[in-house]
DNA sequence: TTCCTTGCAAAACTTTTGCATTAAA
DNA sequence: TTTAATGCAAAAGTTTTGCAAGGAA
């Protein structure tokens, strides 16, 4: 199995530049495999699908890369509720199903969501953010 | 300053061993801790908090600790967003602010918000939990 | 050249575990 | 006396950092 990401590498190395961050190999390698659908992957699955791919590159500069596209907004991470960082590619604003028995995650759209009542916030603060999580669990099928 | 939690020690030794756990010491130290008041605290406040106060309880029996009471639901372990978990000693269903500025944590009220429109969760699947955290930013005063 | 990035290993941190000692039922 | 909990140190797991070597501007 090979991993051509659908990720115009081209487009992504401006992208980065723009930015100020150096379109490195590693960069992009490590950007365009987690870029290529939306989806949230731990530090540790990068590096293990780019050694699988045949592509070594060192875990300081996955998690170097990872806080680095975090940083500049190209990926978004995720409080796993677990103990390791999870990374999301998708970074319109949208919500998560976390499936507590497999562990999975997945997105909601944020259309899928509306509140007929939302508390202000505190004075002096502004809302800059909402995490919504639904845990799921599977259902036995008896 | 010493710690008088205003919790009734005797009472909380009762709900303990009403769940088949022995209310040791420290055990009722720390829940007495944590429940004095609705709060949010890392194993490694609690330690300091004891320590301050004057008791040593060792780092192994306060994550054990803090475990247990979670597995029976005296507390609830919140995924801070940082590194550390967050237990928090509000066990009814309720929100969070999350000051991204300062860093604390206070509680939404679960009546100061309502949904519109929520997904269906996938088939096979029940939603056994929602987790909404509301992150807060300080207004620049000018 | 000059500055930034990589990789390796070691360090830092948080949390868990093994085991002898101690406390609770 | 029997079973379970504590404390210590060491282990385990994730993430960061120091520094020499390599690559880009």
């Amino acid at each position: 199995m090979q991993i051509v990401p659908p990720v115009d590498r081209a487009r992504l190395a401006e992208s980065l530049a723009a930015r100020g961050v150096r379109p490195t190999a590693q960069r992009l390698k490590i950007a365009s495999l987690l870029l290529a659908t939306p989806q949230h992957m731990t530090a540790e699955q990068i590096i293990a699908t780019l050694k699988q791919a045949g592509t070594r590159v060192s875990k300081a500069t996955v998690y170097n890369t990872l806080n680095l596209l975090a940083a500049h907004g190209f990926v978004r991470q995720v409080s796993s509720g677990d103990e390791r960082a999870l990374f999301d590619s998708n970074t319109h604003p949208h919500y998560h199903f976390h499936d507590l028995d497999g562990g999975s995650w997945s997105d909601v759209e944020e259309s899928q969501v509306s509140f007929s009542r939302f508390p202000e916030p505190p004075p002096g603060f502004a809302v800059v953010g909402v995490d919504l999580t639904i845990r799921l669990r599977r259902l036995a099928n008896k």
